[in-house]
DNA sequence: TGGGGTGGCTAATGCCATTAGCCTTAAGCT
DNA sequence: AGCTTAAGGCTAATGGCATTAGCCACCCCA
């Protein structure tokens, strides 16, 4: 009997995969096994449980959506800077949305768990994208949270269908932003001299 | 052996005060049945299946969080009705985080089912609420939209104990309403001759 | 060539949801 | 009051899942 040639990434991969096919919630060590053409409990070589799993797919996804973020981001400010991050992780919730809600919910268990750097890389890069605006330093963080709570409901609203008229979502997001975008360099006007 | 006195309300309930308290992802037959000092069967002479039991905590949530929004606002107009609204939507998520949780992601199963209607209903009140601000009806639903994102994601986001810096967050939320506010009233202006 | 660890497997346990079928209780009717 | 009946408990049984223990083959490397 040939060997499955698995490790502890492509577990993780796979889970990831089928956790975006299927929703997170519905994830099994059961199903993924047979996805991988395996016995449920030769997973367990891998990874250590079906906690431990989710874990991983939850570090995977903070880390992806911190690249694309990241990578989104470069080379531009301002405006399209903000257009792009947010963008950026609106789009890799809806490309996968098994892990983006893997990453939501989890928490780091430890100093040295990489939950939670790769938790704060997304949240760094909006907040570099927001210090164009210029704003007072106490209002820093009200901004980055704000910024962070409409992307996040934005697209966990659109991932489980909850936008219901027929009016165009694309076009909902983008008034968002340009809505965001004039309010802040309204605040940044206010504070010039 | 006497009875427990037990109807399909007063096991909805119980599922979303369990809910409320360890989240809706844990709450299991066998807990709540627990709970109400009940052997697990028994639960299904009130309610058919653990999916029936969600599906109706989901419906008084959205009927509770509809009623809290519709009180908050009665009587406001402008900001006041704004942030009212707003307050009283993230002040329900905060009180009952399970039952609000079955109502994300649960979607009606047809026409007769009394989840659509009571989804519909905090959207409308927000609705209601920005009407005030005399937005150009191509924006109505952008401005909606957005709003909902907002409380949806900060509420979310508070739950799951996302909001890391010591910085406060009844601030930021307050914050985040004042920008709405005057972006909105900037819009109105806008249109004006 | 011959270990030894790696990575499969089967078997077993225990929890949970769900269904079937029994039996008592309580309420209502005569 | 006594009888009937349905509602609402219960036990027993099934099947899916996660998880653990322990077995065994394969493959790499000495």
């Amino acid at each position: 009997m040939p060997r499955a040639g698995l490790d502890a990434e492509v577990v993780t991969e796979a889970g990831a995969t089928l956790a975006d096919e299927i929703g997170i919630g519905q994830l099994s060590m059961s199903i993924l096994a047979t996805r991988l053409g395996v016995k449920t409990p030769s997973l367990y070589k891998h990874v250590d449980g079906l906690g431990a799993l989710t874990h991983r797919i939850a570090v995977l996804g903070a880390t992806e959506a911190g690249d694309a973020v990241e990578e989104a981001v470069r080379g531009r400010s301002g405006v399209e800077a903000l257009a792009a991050a947010t963008q950026a992780l609106r789009g890799y919730v809806r490309r996968h949305p098994g892990r983006y809600a893997a990453t939501t919910g989890a928490r780091p268990t430890g100093d040295d768990d990489p939950l939670g750097p790769a938790l704060a890389r997304p949240i760094a890069s909006l907040a570099v994208v927001l210090q164009d605006y210029g704003l007072e330093p106490d209002e820093e963080i009200h901004a980055l949270r704000m910024v962070r709570s409409m992307v996040h409901g934005f697209a966990t609203i659109e991932d489980t269908g909850g936008f219901q008229w027929a009016a165009d979502v694309d076009e909902s997001f983008t008034w968002m932003i340009d809505f965001l975008d004039h309010g802040l360099r309204g605040r940044h006007d206010l504070h010039l001299p």
